[in-house]
RNA sequence: GCCUAUGUAGCUCAGUUGGCCAGAGCAGCUGAUUUGUAAUCAGCCGGUCGGCGGUUCGAAUCCGUCCAUAGGCUCCA
C-alpha cells in the first residue's frame, strides 16, 4: 500500500500502482469522467499512469491550466493522427499546446492544406475521438526511437531524438499514430467533444528562416460543444474592438496605397487625440525635469556608423538619401539617440549638470518587413515619445525609478491594469549579438533587476531579448485578440557614451563617462493609440476623447438655443458640437451612440424655457436635466480626476 | 521576406457551369417632414469589379504577375 496525499492534505491509502483515474473513481464517478491528467509531486502525468510510491497528487480537470494543456496537447496528437490518415506519408515536426489551443508543424511534401480542407480534418478528428482511443505510453531506448523514425523517414523527429538523452525517451501511441512525446495525455480521445481547426500558416522548422518551412495547423478543442460556440463568439466580440476597424469607423487614422505601406495618416480626430496625449506627457516630463529638444528627420550615414546601428541594421534600412553633389549620404533617422548624443556633446558638462534629460517626440522610419506590418501597432514611420537621460553611474537607479514613475502615472490615467514588465537580458552564449564590455553589461543588468525587485513590480526575465547595446525593461500590454505588444521601454546604454566619447568633469576635476538611459513611456504614439483604442473599445476617457459632448436640438426651432449652449460650453473648454441635421431625435441619438460621444445634450422647448439641457450618457442612457454650468462643472471635475497625478 | 487566404461604390456586403448597359443597405446630395432618448419618407449622385498582362466570340468570374490587406513564421535599433 502507498500513501496518497490530496490537495486538502487528507491522506488515503491505495494499492501500489494505482492511477490518478482510479483515485478519482474512488472519490466519485463524476470526477473520474472529468479528470484529464494528474499532478504527481508537482509533475503532470497521464491520469492512467501507475503511481508506485507515496505521493502528493492533484487531479487535473478542464478548470486547471494543466488540464487544458493536457487536452490540447492530446488534441495535437489527434489532429496529427487524422492528418496522417488523410495524407499518408507526411512527416511531423512539433505539436505543442499553446495559450488557446494547439498546433502541429507538418511537412506535407508536395501537397498543401488550405482552409477548404479544414472540415474534412475536423470530421476525421471527431471520428477518431469517438473511438475513444487510448494514449499508450512506452519508455524506449534512444536506439529504438531512432530506428522507428528512421523507418518512417521522419528527419524532424530524428533530429529531436538525437538531442535527447537515452533513458528518458517516451513514445505515445494513439490508434495507428506513434509520436515522440514526453506527455502527458488524456485517458482517451473521447474526452475531446468539440473540434475546430483555426488556421493554417507556414512556420520555419525550429524557428530558423534558413531551414525548411513546414505547414503549421492551428486548432482548438473543448470537452463540450457549447464551449466551442462560446469561444468563437468571444473571438467575434474581440474583433469589434480591433483598432483597425474602430480607427476607420471613428475616423482616427487611415492608410493610402499611394503614400505607402505602413505609413499611417492621422485624421483630424486621431490627431487631436494624439496631441492631447502628447501634451499630457509633456507636462509630466516638464515637472520631472526634462527639457525639450528638436532634431531633423535625416542624419549622415557616418552618424549611424559611429553609433553602431549601421553595422547592425544598415542593410535592412530604407536606402540612404544622396545630396546632388557626390559623396554625401543621409539616412532617414531610424532612432533619435545619435542626434541627442550630439546635443549632449555640443558643450562640455560638469557633474553638477547631470542628470540631463533631453526629450523629443521624434518621428523615425524603419524598414519593417512587409509581412510584419500590422495596423498602427507595427508601421514604417512612427513617433517615439523619446528621451535620453545622461547621468552619472550613481544616479542610474534613481533615474530608472523616475522613469517607472512616469509609466505608472500614464497607465493610471488611462486605466491600464493588465500590463506586465519584461526585463530583457543578454544571452551570454551569443556574444556576437551584442556590443559593449561584459563588465558594463553586468552592471546595468544588475541595476535593472534591483529596481524591479525593490519596487515589487510584476515582472518576468527574458534571456537573449536585450537590445544589442544594453539590457532593458519593457512594459507589455495585450491587444483585443490576446497578442502581446511592447509599449513603454526603458533601456540602459553604456555603449553610446563610449562610441560618442561623451564626458563630464567630476568633482575630482577628471573626465568621466556618463551613463545613458533611452526611454519612451508610450513607446510609439501609433502603437500606444492602437492598444488604447482596443483597450477602451473606442470609448476614450473624457479627458482624451476628441468630442466630449454633442448637442441635439429637437428641431430647427431650437438651433439658436443649441448655439447658445455650445458657446457656454466652449467657454468652459469643453469640446462640443451640434447635430443640426433635419433628423428625428432618435436618429441623432443613435448616431451619437455609434460615434461613442460620451455625452448627448438634448435641447427642446422644455430646456430652452428653463435654460437647461437634458443629458444622456453614452452607453448608459438618460441622466436627467442639468443647468449648463452645472454640467460643465461636472465634466471638468471628471477630467481633472482622470489626469490627477 | 516566407506560407495560406482575401481584394466589387466612402463603408458593409450580394453577384460561380464565363453571356444583356454590375446590384443592395448605409453614408453623401436634393426635396418633403419640424421631429423628445438607438434608424422619417422620396428622388438623385456614386463603381477603371485592386493594377497590368493573357486565355476566350465574350472575363468581376479562368490563368499569370505585381500591389495592398488578413492570420501565422522570421524579424523588431
Amino acid at each position: 500500500m502507498i500513501n496518497i496525499t490530496l490537495p486538502d492534505n487528507s491522506v488515503k491509502q491505495f494499492e501500489e500502482g494505482v492511477s490518478g483515474l482510479e483515485i478519482a473513481k474512488s472519490i466519485s464517478e463524476g470526477l473520474a469522467r472529468n479528470v484529464l491528467s494528474v499532478k504527481v509531486n508537482g509533475e503532470v502525468w497521464d491520469a492512467t499512469r501507475p503511481i508506485r510510491k507515496d505521493a502528493d497528487i492533484k487531479l487535473l480537470t478542464w478548470d486547471d491550466k494543466e488540464g487544458k494543456e493536457t487536452m490540447w496537447h492530446s488534441s495535437a496528437h489527434l489532429m496529427a493522427e487524422a492528418v496522417e490518415k488523410l495524407y499518408p506519408g507526411v512527416k511531423f515536426g512539433i505539436g505543442p499546446s499553446i495559450d488557446q489551443g494547439f498546433y502541429y508543424d507538418i511537412d506535407l511534401g508536395d501537397r498543401m492544406i488550405s482552409e477548404n480542407d479544414f472540415p474534412k480534418i475536423e470530421k476525421k478528428m471527431q471520428e477518431l475521438a469517438r473511438e475513444k482511443q487510448t494514449f499508450d505510453r512506452k519508455e524506449v531506448s534512444k536506439k529504438e526511437a531512432l530506428d522507428y523514425f528512421d523507418k518512417k523517414d521522419d528527419e524532424y523527429k530524428l533530429e529531436l531524438i538525437s538531442e535527447l538523452e537515452d533513458g528518458q525517451i517516451t513514445l505515445y501511441k494513439t490508434g495507428d499514430f506513434i509520436d515522440l512525446c514526453r506527455g502527458p495525455h488524456l485517458p482517451n480521445t473521447g474526452f475531446v467533444k468539440a473540434v475546430k481547426i483555426m488556421s493554417v500558416a507556414g512556420a520555419y522548422w525550429r524557428g530558423d528562416e534558413k531551414r525548411k518551412q513546414l505547414t503549421r495547423l492551428y486548432g482548438i478543442t473543448f470537452p463540450k460543444q457549447k464551449m466551442l460556440t462560446e469561444y468563437l463568439q468571444m473571438i467575434e466580440e474581440a474583433k469589434k474592438r480591433d483598432h483597425r476597424k474602430l480607427g476607420k469607423e471613428l475616423e482616427l487614422f487611415t492608410f493610402s496605397q499611394n503614400v505607402g505601406q505602413g505609413l499611417p495618416l492621422w485624421l483630424p480626430k486621431g490627431a487631436m487625440l494624439r496631441e492631447r496625449l502628447e501634451q499630457f506627457l509633456k507636462k509630466v516630463q516638464k515637472d520631472a525635469g526634462y527639457v525639450p529638444v528638436i532634431c531633423p528627420h535625416i542624419g549622415k550615414v557616418d552618424l549611424y556608423k559611429k553609433s553602431g546601428h549601421y553595422a547592425k541594421y544598415g542593410e535592412d534600412s530604407f536606402r540612404p538619401i544622396q545630396t546632388p553633389e557626390e559623396g554625401e549620404e543621409y539616412f532617414l533617422k531610424p532612432m533619435n539617440c545619435p542626434h541627442h548624443c550630439e546635443i549632449y556633446k555640443s558643450k562640455p558638462h560638469s557633474y553638477k549638470d547631470l542628470p540631463i534629460r533631453l526629450a523629443e517626440f521624434g518621428t523615425v522610419y524603419r524598414y519593417e518587413q512587409s509581412g510584419e506590418l500590422h495596423g498602427l501597432t507595427r508601421v514604417r514611420g512612427f513617433t517615439q515619445d523619446d528621451a535620453h537621460i545622461f547621468c552619472t553611474p550613481d544616479q542610474l537607479k534613481d533615474e530608472f525609478n523616475g522613469v517607472i514613475d512616469i509609466v505608472m502615472h500614464i497607465f493610471k490615467a488611462l486605466d491600464f491594469h493588465d500590463w506586465t514588465a519584461q526585463v530583457s537580458l543578454r544571452d551570454k552564449n551569443d556574444k556576437g549579438k551584442y556590443i559593449g564590455s561584459d563588465e558594463n553589461w553586468d552592471k546595468s543588468e544588475k541595476a535593472i533587476l534591483e529596481v524591479a525587485e525593490e519596487r515589487g513590480l510584476k515582472f518576468k526575465v527574458e534571456l537573449g531579448e536585450a537590445a544589442f547595446y544594453g539590457p532593458k525593461m519593457d512594459f507589455m500590454v495585450k491587444d483585443a485578440l490576446g497578442r502581446e505588444w511592447q509599449l513603454g521601454t526603458i533601456q540602459v546604454d553604456y555603449n553610446l557614451p563610449e562610441r560618442f566619447d561623451m564626458e563630464y568633469t567630476g568633482s575630482d576635476n577628471l573626465p568621466h563617462r556618463p551613463v545613458m538611459i533611452h526611454r519612451a513611456p508610450f513607446g510609439s504614439m501609433e502603437r500606444f493609440v492602437a492598444v488604447l483604442i482596443e483597450h477602451c473599445e473606442g470609448k476614450f476617457p473624457l479627458w482624451l476623447t476628441p468630442e466630449q459632448a454633442i448637442i441635439l436640438p429637437i428641431s430647427e426651432k431650437y438651433q439658436k438655443y443649441a448655439e447658445k449652449v455650445l458657446t457656454l460650453l466652449e467657454n468652459y473648454d469643453i469640446r462640443a458640437l451640434i447635430d443640426d441635421r433635419s433628423e428625428k431625435t432618435g436618429k441623432k441619438i443613435r448616431d451619437a451612440e455609434l460615434r461613442k460621444i460620451p455625452y448627448m445634450l438634448i435641447v427642446g422647448e422644455k430646456e430652452e424655457e428653463s435654460n437647461s439641457i437634458s443629458v444622456r450618457k453614452q452607453g448608459e442612457g438618460d441622466l436627467g436635466t442639468f443647468g449648463v454650468e452645472e454640467f460643465a462643472d461636472m465634466i471638468n471635475k471628471e477630467v481633472e480626476k482622470q489626469t490627477a497625478p
